[in-house]
DNA sequence: CCTTGTGTTGAG
DNA sequence: TCAACACAAGGG
């Protein structure tokens, strides 16, 4: 409800000397009629910057949540389905900054501006070998998943969750086996028209669908952390050939620059980039949605 | 000035 | 963790 009635507002109010509260979590009033966005965490404020719109406030701090609580952070609004792409490609975004980016994002509005970016960038295949190949908004988004630590540890290989990889990779009994002989091998095109090729089989012994070969060195080259988001997409381009396409974070050089380049929003060490165990988006991915619709938003009526 | 956003506190 | 409140800091 509106909480534009001052409910509380009492007889002795002549200019009004209380601002009024916001009926969004992590937006503050401020007295200039603007709104303040902020979120808390180790015992401290961070500041997500002035809104004019109370509502782009409550925006802000959803952004905010779930770049720093995961994708099951409470939030004012809604958030994308699961399966909408615009999801993918948010969250493949959000993982590939660190959290002093997207508040310095927040801070100075840029936030919209630079996700925007980010996909447009995400578009595939910008003039591989002369034809222009799929476009973003071309693509049909199979599936995503946030990587494990063992993922992207020394394992060498990547769990498809089985849901997905028998509805997009279905294999063939003659495929299957323990046998390393066994599998397929699968090309995916990354954001930079690069092609990396894959064997994918299934582990009778754990039951379950992997890429293997290729694998870690796509880890190694995309500077995979547990947490990052690795979609999987696919496109017709005009004959009758299916490309698949794979897409992630953006490469970070050697390491940041990030946090320290422009602005300085202060936020103590730690938090930045990895930290310790599985955090960020660290949700027990073993069994990813399907009909797992368990969003938490603020039911504010 | 006016606006931002930090200090600080008390409640949950 | 979180928001209310006070007010200092910062920019023009």
């Amino acid at each position: 409800m509106n909480p534009s009635s001052s409910s509380g507002s009492s007889p002795i109010d002549e200019i009004s000397t209380k601002l009024p509260s916001s009926s969004y979590k992590g937006v503050v009033p401020q007295h200039n009629g603007r709104w303040g966005a902020q979120i808390y965490e180790h015992h401290r404020r961070i500041w997500l910057g002035t809104f004019a719109d109370e509502t782009e406030a409550a925006r802000a701090y959803d952004i905010a949540a779930q770049r720093f609580r995961g994708r099951e952070a409470t939030t004012n609004f809604p958030p994308l389905t699961e399966t909408d792409p615009e999801r993918a490609s948010e969250l493949v975004f959000l993982s590939a900054h660190s959290k002093t980016e997207i508040v310095d994002m927040l801070r100075k509005h840029t936030y919209h501006e630079e996700l925007r970016h980010s996909r447009r960038n995400q578009q595939l295949g910008r003039n591989v070998g002369g034809r222009r190949t799929g476009t973003w908004s071309e693509r049909e988004l199979l599936f995503y998943k946030v990587v494990t630590p063992s993922d992207v540890g020394k394992l060498n290989r990547l769990v498809i969750p089985k849901q997905h990889a028998e509805k997009h990779f279905p294999l063939r009994n003659e495929e299957k086996g323990e046998d390393s002989n066994n599998g397929v091998l699968l090309n995916f095109e990354d954001a930079d028209g690069k092609v990396w090729r894959f064997r994918y089989s299934y582990w009778n012994s754990s039951q379950s669908y992997v890429l293997t070969k290729g694998w870690s060195r796509f880890v190694k080259e995309k500077g995979l952390n547990p947490g990052d988001v690795v979609s999987f997409w696919r496109y017709f381009d005009g004959s009758d050939t299916m490309q698949l396409l794979i897409d992630c974070k953006v490469v970070q050089p050697g390491e940041e620059s990030a946090a320290s380049s422009s602005s300085n929003v202060q936020m103590n060490e730690s938090e930045d980039n990895d930290d310790p165990g599985v955090r960020l988006f660290g949700v027990n991915i073993a069994s990813t949605q399907a009909g797992s619709s368990n969003y938490n938003n603020m039911d504010n009526s």
